[in-house]
DNA sequence: CCTCGAATTGACTCTCGGGTAAGTTACCTC
DNA sequence: GAGGTAACTTACCCGAGAGTCAATTCGAGG
């Protein structure tokens, strides 16, 4: 944005970091598909050619926003399965998820864009921590279609689908507003899955 | 595809009908931004120019679909509202999307699409259905929050978003699962909300 | 059978965004 | 203070996709 050329004095690393958190904001609020680079550059108040030398392509830095973003998620939703009842390991499950996004909520949109170019390995890299997710989502899931019986396997395959909208919808709230805490956030997803 | 011009003998309504269909069935997977006019008329079995002869723009394209798509949708969810309890006003309205939708169930991620330009008159139309809906879904959502109060507006505002997430994955779900028809869906989407 | 309009196309332009080449500035070291 | 290197930029190339133009074929009236 200075005009001129030459270095600023920030290094690598810290620039680095600025830009996966403004590349996050943007593939998250855009998707994959939409999000320009040159714009990720702007925010972050550079010019795109550092990016590229940062990140070696639109692919590395969707990527690298995806490695900062999957690992936390799983292991928080993976540490947060207790044997308690389905409603409550709903609930832990959403407080480990909001508490993991406090600093980015936009990471869950990075892990679930749905405009990932089809079979490129970017895709193929969020598909895994989906699949992993996934997993243990359908633990609970099958526990509370047991207890009513009499559903088959696609009707679990749609109830874990609507879990993950469930909790894509309220981290989308949560981006629209951002002035809650992730306590907030707990407290209410509490409330929401009381009232069910 | 002929490789030749000049008239195929089809008659510009039943063409346009095609159109919108393979319109629908783009738009819906691929979203606005993402999906291409040529890529349609590919679909269509004819070229661009036609298209382009028969609906002004893309954004005409897109129009036409929403405006199809969007008041069958409204009007079948306002006439499925009874005064009946919160699970099965649920119920009755999903099943009410779902029997409208049978033609075409990408019509509904064309209402809800998130990549259509912001500002733009596509997105002000299709904001209008979307409000329409929401606030017929904000009346039962109100209502199941009454029932065990200690809520606020905010709270309201979280559960109408996630009711709509949860239309939103049972439909995504079913264009994953074409050969499910709407009354498979209805009576899956009972089940699964009995397991609740 | 001749013309007129509707249906239809190949081939073009223009813009936008990913990606690159080559150069510029500042600091660090000897 | 003369390199060398890391941090930066301007200016460009190129492919993809929106949108346009001029021509071509066919069927229906006179």
């Amino acid at each position: 944005m200075t005009g001129r050329a030459g270095t600023k004095g920030v290094p690598r690393e810290e620039r680095e970091r600025q830009i996966l958190d403004e590349a996050a904001a943007e593939f998250g609020t855009h998707g994959y598909a939409h999000a320009s680079v040159a714009e990720i550059a702007n925010r972050a108040g550079i010019s795109k050619p550092l990016v590229y030398s940062y990140f070696e392509s639109k692919d590395g830095l969707f990527l690298a926003c995806l490695h900062r973003a999957g690992p936390p998620l799983v292991q928080a939703v993976a540490a947060a399965q207790h044997p308690v009842p389905g409603r409550q390991r709903a609930a832990d499950t959403l407080a480990a998820i909001f508490t993991t996004l406090e600093p980015r909520p936009h990471d869950w949109s990075i892990v679930y864009d749905p405009t990932v170019p089809a079979g490129s390995p970017i895709e193929q890299q969020a598909r895994k921590y989906r699949r992993a997710l996934n997993r243990l989502g359908a633990v609970g899931v099958s526990e509370v279609l047991a207890d009513v019986g009499g559903y088959d396997a696609k009707d679990e395959s749609l109830l874990t689908q609507v879990w993950f909208g469930v909790v894509t919808a309220m981290v989308r709230w949560w981006q629209q507003h951002p002035a809650q805490t992730a306590s907030d956030m707990i407290a209410r997803s509490q409330r929401v899955i009381a009232a069910l």
